[in-house]
DNA sequence: GATCTTACCGACCGTCTGGTCGGGGGCAAG
DNA sequence: CTTGCCCCCGACCAGACGGTCGGTAAGATC
């Protein structure tokens, strides 16, 4: 039984997921360490007793959200994958259908992707989020260039694919999307993205 | 010869040239007022002589500097190029070779694209600024999509290709790549990104 | 020269920001 | 029961923010 009087790990976790969500819906710089506060149910001290200051609390979003939701949704799914294109479809395919499932008013098609927004955001301002961020893409790029280049070993994508170079322009391309899906605010603009990667994705088999 | 003492029209422009570069560089939240004020050298007063406020000076940037800077660079070059094809990889080299130039501490290696990311930043927040960039997105995709429909008609791009399907893709491709670029902050990665789009290019043609 | 409009100045305002800090109480060890 | 650490509270702070407004004077109009 967890003590509900305190309980420092359910506390820091709330933080967490309140500044995300105002991180999400305001960016950075827009977002209130008030409302975070305010929306946590929490209070100025205990925030600043489990965080130095605001940037810390956004570097923890990204390490301890960011970089695993990565993981889940795109280095799992491809390793061991043993055809990689199919995978790799398979993967937006997952995306598209939770987009589709989503109220559109506060979900991707209007906020956009929540790393991209955060990337495009603060790169430029600040190192510590420009550094984590560019790791982030990394490990997301890198995910993807593996599986292109086990697919090239086991014949199924074509020999001339230079898999870091298609993996960092298929990452950009969905970076892309989604930032201007979310101007667009239409569900169609997803859609008919996809089916463009798609047929990007299809040129690249054996 | 125009009046030193008073000149509206020098005032105005150079409002929005200050401007322009603030919100650049820190955001359109995190640009301030006050330092736009004093890059133009001129005081608050003169500032909301000329704008209603914050937000007007931002639509004003859009809708004088932005939108024509698509025209100049996407839809007069494509408009009247028989070879759509090739004219598209044209403004990716011209485009290319003006990175390859600029001091890449404050140009677009570092900071990305102005218009994606205002529009990145401000989309979900603002419904004017969302329409205003919808509106110039729309051109942009329309110069891509109204060549590509050329280039079928004259049977220099494959028929089965669809042109508006095409030009979002294309457009959301850049639009992630300069913001992905600006995390990595590597030349490099422009340079991999466009030869990437220049194979997907060429994949369209007859 | 008188009058009126437009352009501009800069001190000032209320609000909100990220961040501080002295205090208080839960809880485990001694 | 006492001590001491950790968790948390919330009033408070200096500073920055976008925005206002009374005033001044240039320049056009008559």
């Amino acid at each position: 039984m967890s003590t509900r009087v305190r309980d420092p790990k359910r506390t820091r976790r709330k933080i967490l997921e309140a500044a995300y969500k105002e991180f999400y819906h305001h960016g950075y710089q827009g977002g209130s360490l008030n409302n975070i506060v305010k929306q946590a149910g929490i209070t100025k001290g205990a925030l600043f007793h489990h965080f130095p200051g605001k940037s810390a609390v956004a570097y923890a979003i990204i390490d301890e959200f960011l970089l695993p939701a990565v993981r889940k949704w795109w280095v799992d799914p491809l390793t061991n994958a043993e055809a990689p294109i199919n995978a790799i479809k398979e993967v937006f395919k997952r995306f598209r259908q939770r987009v589709e499932k989503e109220n559109p008013e506060n979900g991707y098609v209007t906020n956009g992707c929540p790393i991209c927004n955060l990337a495009a955001e603060m790169s430029p301002l600040d190192e510590g989020f420009r550094t984590r961020l560019d790791n982030l893409y990394s490990t997301w790029r890198g995910a993807i260039a593996d599986a292109l280049k086990r697919g090239q070993a086991s014949g199924k994508v074509r020999p001339e694919v230079r898999p870091p170079e298609e993996a960092a322009f298929l990452v950009s391309a969905m970076a892309g999307i989604a930032a201007t899906g979310k101007t667009a605010r239409q569900l169609s603009h997803y859609q008919a993205s996809i089916r463009a990667t798609n047929r990007y994705l299809e040129a690249m088999r054996a």
